[in-house]
Order: C-alpha cells, then structure tokens, then sequence
RNA sequence: GGGCCUGUAGCUCAGUUGGUUAGAGCAUGCGCUUGAUAAGCGCAGGGUCACUGGUUCGAGCCCAGUCAGGCCCA
C-alpha cells in the first residue's frame, strides 16, 4: 500500500543525462555551433562594449596539439569567454607561425636536390596541413574563435608588413651588417643549423702549443721568460687565433719542465733551435698552466715538472697579459672567461673568434677582429698568413700546421685525441665553424626604453615575469636577424654589380669586416614589401636578378641575397601585421598569453619590434603559464620509461574536452602544471559532482512554471499548471527583466532560512568567480564551484529541501519559493561554469531553455544560439549581506554535534536511519531561539526534535516512539490522526486529499 | 655554472601585515540510504608545512644554506 504514495510525491525529473559520455557528444554540440556561427553571434551580441584584446601567440605549424599547447589555448579561452562574459567584446583571432627550420628540415629530409623554391613550396604545403589539423584539434576544445580568418606569417600580407617592418628598422639606423660564426658544411657550402649537425666518433690530432709571454700592464715577474701553454683539437684554428682564455678562479702555476725521456711527441722541442725566452740553456722550459692539469699534460706530453712551482696564482692575475702567437707575428691577450674547464688541456684556451661560438662572443666582448680564413670549401685563403696553405682544406693543413709548430720550437707535444664531433647531417663531411656576413638588430638603442616599458608600463601575471624579462633584454646581445635558410621571408639585401658572394672572404677588409656592398634601402624594401603583398615571398625566388632590380628601381647588375629573415621577426611584428591593422582588433592588445619560455622568446621579439616602430610595448599585460610536468614534478618526457601519451587528442577521446579544460581550470598555471592521469581520474570525480548538481537542480525545477518570457514553449505549454500560482504571480509582477527578477525569491511566501542562505551563498560565489575571471585566477572559479556544488548545494540545500520538494503540495509557498532559488541558482552556476566546461554548461542551459527554466534570450528569436550560455553575461551579486549565511554557520556547528550523537546512537543499534531518531538538542546559540523549530527539524532533516537553551551545546538521542509517515517517511507525532490516511502525517494528508480532490 | 621560479595530507588547492590545535574538496576506511540510484548522506583516519640552521616571546609565512624539480641562458 505505502508504494502508491510515490506516486503522490514530486520527484525530480529531467531528460539532462546523468552520464556525461562527453567524447560522443561534444562534437554534436561542435557541429550544432559551428552550424549557427557561434563566434560571431557572440561578437555581434557585443557590439560597442568595451573592447578586450586577447592576441594570440601563434604556434608553430608543425605536429600534433600536445598537453603544453592545448592547456596554452584553453587558458586563452578562458580569458576570452570569460572576458566576454563580462560584458566586454573579445575577439579571438588565432594564429600560425609557418617559416622556421624545423618544417624546413622535415621536408629536406624527405626529399634532397631540391631548389630553394622546391623547398619553400613544399614547406608551405607542409605549414598548411598542420594548420589544418591543428585547427580541427583547437576547435575539438572548445576554443571559440575566427578560425576560418586565422592569420599566418607565411600569407602574403603579413610577409609584406614583416618587409615593411624592416624598412622602419633600417630607416631608424637599426639594422648593420657583421660577421659571426656558424656551423658551416664544407660538403654542402652552407650554414647549417644545430639540428642539423650529427655526431661521429673522430680520430683527431690534439695538440699541446706554447705562447711565449711578452709581458702585459699587471704581468708579474715571475712571468718572465715563460710561455703559456694551450691545447687544441683543431690545429687548423691556430691561424685564427687572436686570444687565450683562462679562468679566473682556478689556480695557475710557473712550472719548470723538463724532458725525461725522448719520445715522437717531443721531436718538436728537440729539434727547436729558435724557440727563444721560455727556453732555458739546459733543455729545460718554464710554462704557465693549470695547476690541477699538470699530471696530465706530463703524461701526454712527456714533460715532467722539475722542483717545486716558481709561482702561483688564480687565473684572474694573468688577465691582461700578452703573449706571442706561435708562428705569426703577432701578439694575443689573455682574458678570463667562464667556459674554461678543467677536465682538459691546459686551463688556457686557445681562441678563434671567427671558429667558435665561446670564442666570438668572447671577441667580441674585447673588441677583437671575427678573423675567419676560410672560404666556402673549407679551405684557408690568404688571409690566413700562411701563403704555403692558400687553398688547402683544413683537415687536410692540421698536419702542416703540426709541422710548422714543430718547426717553430712551439709545439709541446701532440696526441691522437677520440671525440665525438659535429658533422654535417647531410655531406656527412666534418663541420667547421665559420664566420659568415650577418644582419643585426641594435639592441643598444632599444634596451633603455625596452626596460622602462618592461618596468612602468606593462603588468606582468606572475609579477616576477617582470624581473625575468628585465634579466634577458638587459643581457641579450644584438639580434641576428638573418638565416641561411630558403623558408622564409627573404632577407630584402641586394648586392651591387661585382659583389662575389654573401660570404666570401675575399671581400673582407683585413679585420674581419666584410667591405660594405650590400644595399639595405628602406625605400627599395617598401617596393618589394607591395609587390609581396600581392604576389607573395616566392618571387624573391622565381624572379631573376634583372626583373628583381627593376621592380624595385635598382641598376641591372645588381644581384640579390639568399638569407632569409629570423622567424622571431615574424611573429614579432605581428602586432603590427595583424593588431593593427585587423578591424577588430587593437594594437597594442591587453593581453598576450603564453608559456614562460616566451619571456625570451615572443614577449621579448615583440616588446624590441614594437618600441622600434611605435616607442611603446605592444600589449598592456603579459600572462604566463608553466610547463606540464609529471606526477612526480619532472618533464613529461623525462619521466617514465616508456612513452606516455601527451597528444591533446588522445586524451580528449578519452574523457572529453570539457575534463581537460577542467583540468587547465583547476591548476595554479603560474607555476609548472602537473599531470597525470591520476589526476584525470580525480577531475572525473570532480566532473560528476558538479554535472549532477545540475542535474538535480533541473529535475526539482521541471514544473516550475515559466515566468521569464510570455512566450512559453509550446512544447511543454500543458504542463505550465503553476499558472495559476498565486505567490507566482506575486513573484512574477514585482520581477524585473533579468536576474533581478529572482531578487523576489528571497523575499517570496514561504521562503525560509536555508532559501535566504543559499542566495547569499550564491552572491559570495558570484563575487569570487567575477573577482577570480577578472584577476585571471581560474583555480580560484573552479575550487570555488566545486566546494559550492559538494558541500553548499548537494550535502547541504539540496538535501534538506527534498522533503519540500518531494513531499510538499507542488505549489506549495515553500516549495516555490525553494525553486525560484533553485532556478537562480541554476542560472548562475551555468554562466559561471560556461568558460570551463563549455560543453557542459550549453547542455543543462539547452535543457533548462526548452523546459522554460533559464532565460530564454531575446524573444521572438528562435535561433537556439541566441540563448546560448556563452552568449549571457556573467550575474551580478545582490548585495544579499551575511545575515543567513552567520546563522547557518551557527547551526552547522550545532549540526555536527547532534551528529556525532548520532553516530553513537547507531552504531549502539538504537537507530538505524536518521530519521528514527529523536534528538534533544542543548543550544549554545540564541539561532535556535530565532528561527521556528518546524525549520529547524527541515534543516537538521530530523524527525523529532527538542530544543533546550544550554551553557554548552550537547545532543542527545534516543529513538522515537511516532510512527512513520508511509509518505515523507519521517516519523511524525500525526501519525495515525487521519481516518482516511492512517499511515501519513498530517502534512502528507493534506497533500494527499488536496491533490484528490482536484 | 648563471638568471628567474616552485616545493603545505595519496591528488588539486587555501592559509591575510609572523599569533590558538595548519584548512577545504576529491580519494581511502566504516556506516546509512535505495524517492538524485553507474547516484545521495553521515562519521573517521590521514600533514616533522622538502631539509638544516638563524631572527623572534612566537615561523608554513621572514633570513641564510642544502636537496629536489621547472623554464631560460652558458
């Protein structure tokens, strides 16, 4: 019998699944947004707002969407829904970076012998096919956006503003010509880049060289007649040698040497004749070493140490010193230098600054020439002194330069050396480092107002990023802004008639500097940039010298360069490629958004391009985000020994996109990101709760009758019987359009205390979340929700109403009064929840809109999208003050009490459910006084209550003697009163009769 | 090796200008419910605040060092 009055009972009821089966169904929701236009019904929705410019920074074209990229994308959206749920109009348009060595790369691999043009086109075809999977893997996010009008450094536009770019840096004096070393392929007679150098085990000829000192401003005496000694690999270097490095904290000595027994190693001593000052009468030499070395520079060279050091000191002292080249005429300084170490040669290094990268910038801290006496081939020209060497290749000259030390009395001996050394991955011939004409940025005439940008005008989340982009601009070097390389936007130089090659050494002045033909002319640039513009960067290629010059007003005869522009050039400049000139955004933008490499990389490449061009920085705000690392706090693909996943995509099909932007919500981003898929469990978890939070909210809300909108939906117009609600109607008529309309639910009929407190509570989430979304402290909204959802809403208000909701007449005040909380509630919770779970959130508001429970948009629309959640602004807080909230928290304390005392009671056996119980309460709290006990009985979900005012709070409970209502199920003192229903309390008699009745 | 940053329960996070017994959610264990049911509720256990030293009446918080990890340089 009692099973029929479930029937009687309300239960919530919703279509809105309880099983998520996200991966299934986002897509459906994709395809349902992208049907409608959804980006731009949104933008058209915030029409003259304010305006909030998010630019992207653009990925490289190149690869799968991994963890780190999508979590970079995610937070961005983050940033634009919910600044557009804010009020504001942000535009999102994405980008792509598509030169750059590693498509490059990937397409010479593939196929060799190619053109440059081959190549360029095959790397762009390549840039376009990630584009497009990237794309699809983005849009699988969620991520709104312009996605059909991306912008790419590779579309002939933006080539041209990157072309126009340079035309100001040259204008403004920015941009000269100088050499540096790079790796360079002999076999292939090009630059190489480091990925593309391979290592091979190599037998070479290590040599041990003495420079005799000369003296120097702070030589101390006991220098006198010594030589230092230094040790190379590269014998061929020496003809470049224009310093010694030592360190300047590690001890050196003056030793006397002296040969124990002859060996091959020592012919050169032997037959030294002309060796001079560090040799003394006896055979003996004095040299000047590191102290820690000397065992084995004996061993290898045979020397042995007479007597005790003649003197000691750190490196630091030797600083300054000159010392004399071992077969030219000429004097080299000492200077002290970091990169010294001591697991080899001497503790003196020998330096090339035109053959190594330590040794350039070294050479160029001191003002040395870049000597480099090497052409193309790998083969010394003149300017390497040697004229018996002019056109030997250099492997070839180690042997004659050994010579030529042995000959000098300067070689202190010589040993077959293994290494591993660089080769070029493709002639599969030795690598040399050599100098080679390049372009520079003056970073000088930029640094100062870079660094009041940095520190005045531009806010940086996390603060220290100021302090960390301040270290790099203040310590980084000038911008070497050219590449030999064939994709990318060529380098605008041209050569006049007679000009040999970019890079031969014939042309070079005798200090290393090449002799200026080249022609930078901002004005010959600008020509070029409008004939990309339109044609696009190939025809730097496809056109002939002739046809190049003449387009752009230059003789014939003159010939072009072959160097492309860096890529940070190109995504530097976006700001003004595409800020600035896009229609819907603005330059400079509020907000670049990236991981904290990108303080070296894109914030600083822009922050240098932009007060170049405009004196100012191109954004207000700078946001970073750490890296994904592991559980245990390391590099994903460091841990483990096997390869985990990180692809975004497998884990979207795992779980659904909307966990993985849980994920990205629930996280501090300021500092490394864990994760794992541990932590994906959990979110789950997490995921669920929330989902069914909704859920329920929507079930208890399916009859509530529509008040929004006069236009109720036709679909469920006969199941509106609230219609005739009389506290609806008073609910209805004081509502103002909007939220403000649920101002009334707390003021309604039938409200009562936990109704007040769960719209206080609903107000404090409110600010919390606007605060977290306004700072961009997206951890804040999720923890924030979660513990509202859990705790607020599912142990507490939801619980405690059910028996209203269920057991109550369906219009009942209170039972009104409940659901227009509810529906608030629900209200609010969607938009909040909107920018994380995108999915989620359109689903329940699709649900509540067809059931008439949410607003419903403009009416007359019927375009599902205009009441899309994402379109709806934030809610706003009522000022609804704390007055139920500290009540609340009082009965909560004394809630714990009488539970506790319940939890004996039970596992004493003396009840088993709850609501058998018959509790006595002492109260501590004068609440207990304020609010009725029928109240208080709902909210401790009791059955039989008893309240005593008492010094210290205490419970007590015993079972109850009422017999349980068939109906609400709690056992009431009315019990058995009715005739007609014996077995219902009174309460669920009348619903009974009433519902009878009609 | 240098610069910047991080280290609080198994997981994700709180922890205000130093001030009671370091909080929450999830997870775990034990119960209750079966009218949110591939759900819901209650109770309980769980922390040397990375480590060491210092300043202080008092340190998770301030200082120094060590260890571990990250990014960027070298």
């Amino acid at each position: 019998m009692s099973q029929n009055y479930k029937d009687t009972l309300n239960l919530p009821r919703t279509d809105f699944p309880m099983k998520a089966n996200l991966a299934a169904r986002e897509p459906e929701m994709l395809k349902a947004w992208e049907e409608a236009g959804i980006y731009r019904q949104i933008q058209k929705s915030r029409e003259g707002r304010e305006l909030f410019v998010l630019h992207d920074g653009p990925p490289f074209a190149n690869g799968d969407v991994h963890m780190g990229t999508a979590l970079n994308k995610i937070l961005k959206d983050f940033v634009v829904k919910s600044q557009t749920m804010l009020g504001k109009r942000a535009p999102y348009v994405p980008g792509w970076d598509c030169h750059g060595l590693p498509i490059e790369y990937k397409v010479v691999k593939e196929s060799r012998e190619l053109s440059p043009l081959e190549v360029r086109k095959k790397c762009e075809a390549f840039a376009r096919k990630f584009i497009d999977i990237q794309r699809k893997q983005f849009k699988r996010l969620g991520v709104f956006g312009d996605w059909e009008h991306p912008y790419l450094t590779m579309d002939p536009k933006y080539e041209a503003e990157i072309l126009r770019a340079l035309a100001v840096f040259v204008e403004k004096n920015l941009v000269y010509e100088a050499q540096k070393p790079v790796f360079w392929s002999t076999g292939a007679q090009t630059a190489l880049a480091e990925a593309e150098v391979e290592y091979q085990e190599r037998d070479d000829t290590a040599v041990y060289v003495k420079f005799p000192v000369v003296g120097g401003a702070r030589s101390p005496n006991a220098l006198a007649n010594t030589s230092i000694a230094i040790w190379t690999t590269t014998p061929w270097t020496l003809p470049a040698n224009l310093a010694i490095a030592v360190d300047a904290k590690e001890n050196y000595v003056v030793q006397e040497f002296e040969v124990v027994h002859a060996s091959d190693s020592l012919r050169g001593e032997s037959a030294g004749a002309d060796s001079g000052e560090s040799r003394n009468r006896d055979g003996r030499t004095t040299l000047v070493l590191a102290e820690k070395l000397i065992p084995r520079f004996s061993a290898a060279t045979g020397l042995q140490p007479v007597g005790k050091p003649l003197a000691s000191f750190p490196g630091a002292d030797l600083e300054g010193v000159k010392a004399r080249h071992p077969f030219l005429d000429r004097e080299v300084p000492i200077f002290t230098a970091g990169f010294v170490t001591m697991d080899s040669g001497t503790g003196a290094v020998h330096i090339a600054p035109g053959h190594g990268a330590d040794d350039y910038v070294l050479g160029r801290k001191h003002n040395l020439p870049i000597l480099s006496p090497v052409d193309d081939h790998g083969r010394y020209t003149d300017e390497a002194g040697l004229p018996n060497l002019t056109g030997k290749y250099v492997f070839d000259a180690n042997a004659d330069i050994v010579e030529l030390l042995r000959e000098r009395g300067t070689l202190l001996g010589e040993e077959k050396f293994h290494h591993s050394y660089p080769y070029c991955w493709r002639s599969k011939t030795p690598i040399i480092f050599r100098n080679v004409d390049q372009f520079f940025i003056r970073i000088d005439a930029l640094r100062g107002r870079a660094l009041q940008a940095i520190h005045e005008e531009v806010k940086w989340i996390p603060a220290w990023g100021e302090n960390r982009i301040a270290g790099t601009v203040e310590s980084r070097p000038d911008w070497v802004i050219s590449r030999q390389r064939s994709w990318g936007v060529p380098l605008p130089v041209f050569y006049r008639a007679g000009h040999l090659s970019a890079s031969s050494s014939e042309e070079r002045n005798r200090d290393g500097r090449a002799t200026s033909e080249a022609i930078l002319d901002p004005t010959v640039i600008r020509k070029l940039a409008d004939l990309v513009a339109q044609h696009g960067s190939n025809i730097w290629f496809e056109w002939d010298d002739a046809a190049l010059a003449k387009e752009v007003g230059l003789p014939l005869g003159t010939t072009k360069g072959t160097d492309t522009i860096d890529v940070w050039i190109d995504s530097g400049v976006s700001h003004k490629a595409v800020c600035a000139v896009h229609p819907e955004l603005r330059d400079p933008a509020d907000m670049y958004l990236e991981a904290t490499d990108q303080h070296r990389g894109w914030f600083q490449s822009s922050l240098m391009t932009s007060i170049a061009l405009n004196n100012r920085a191109p954004y207000k705000m700078c946001v970073t985000h750490g890296f994904v690392v592991d559980v245990d706090g390391k590099k994903i693909s460091k841990s483990g020994t096997y390869e985990k996943p990180t692809a975004a995509d497998h884990f979207v099909g795992k779980y659904g996109a909307d966990l993985l932007r849980l994920w990205a919500s629930s996280i501090d981003y300021t500092t490394d990101v864990p994760f794992s898929e541990e932590i994906f469990t959990r979110l789950g978890d997490t995921y669920r709760r929330i989902r069914n939070t909704l859920r329920i909210l929507l079930g208890n809300l399916h009859d509530l009758p529509n008040t929004r909108s006069s236009r109720a939906d036709p679909a469920h117009a006969g199941e509106v019987e609230g219609a005739r609600d009389e506290t609806l109607k008073v609910a209805h008529r004081d509502a103002k359009p909007g939220l403000a309309a649920s101002g009334a639910a707390s003021t309604l009929v039938g409200t009562t205390l936990v109704d007040r407190w769960i719209l206080e509570r609903l107000d404090e989430v409110i600010a919390t979340c606007r605060s977290a979304y306004e700072k961009f402290e997206f951890h804040k909204v999720y923890h924030a929700i979660n513990q509202f959802c859990a705790v607020d809403l599912s142990s507490l208000y939801v619980d405690i109403t059910k028996d209203r909701m269920y057991c109550d007449a369906p219009n009942s005040p209170r039972r009104r009064a409940t659901q227009m909380a509810m529906r608030e509630v629900f209200e609010a919770l969607c938009s909040l929840l909107a920018p994380v779970l995108v999915f989620t959130a359109e689903e329940a508001w699709r649900y509540s809109a067809v059931a008439g429970i949410a607003d419903a948009g403009q009416p007359g629309s019927v375009t599902p999208v205009t009441r899309s959640v994402h379109v709806q602004e934030f809610p706003q807080t009522q000022g609804r003050g704390r007055e139920a909230i500290e009540q609340v928290e009082e009965l909560l304390r004394l809630r714990g009490i009488i539970g506790q005392a319940i939890e004996q009671a039970r596992q004493e056996k003396v009840i088993g459910n709850t609501l058998e119980a018959r509790v006595v309460l002492n109260s501590d709290s004068d609440v207990t006084q304020k609010i009725s006990k029928e109240e208080l009985e709902e909210f401790f979900i009791l059955s039989d209550l008893t309240i005593q005012q008492a010094k210290e709070a205490s419970a007590s409970v015993t079972k109850t003697p009422y017999e349980k209502c068939a109906r609400c199920w709690r056992h009431r003192p009315s019990v058995g009163t009715s005739k007609a229903h014996p077995d219902l309390c009174d309460r669920c008699e009348s619903v009974v009769a009433g519902a009878d009745a009609t």
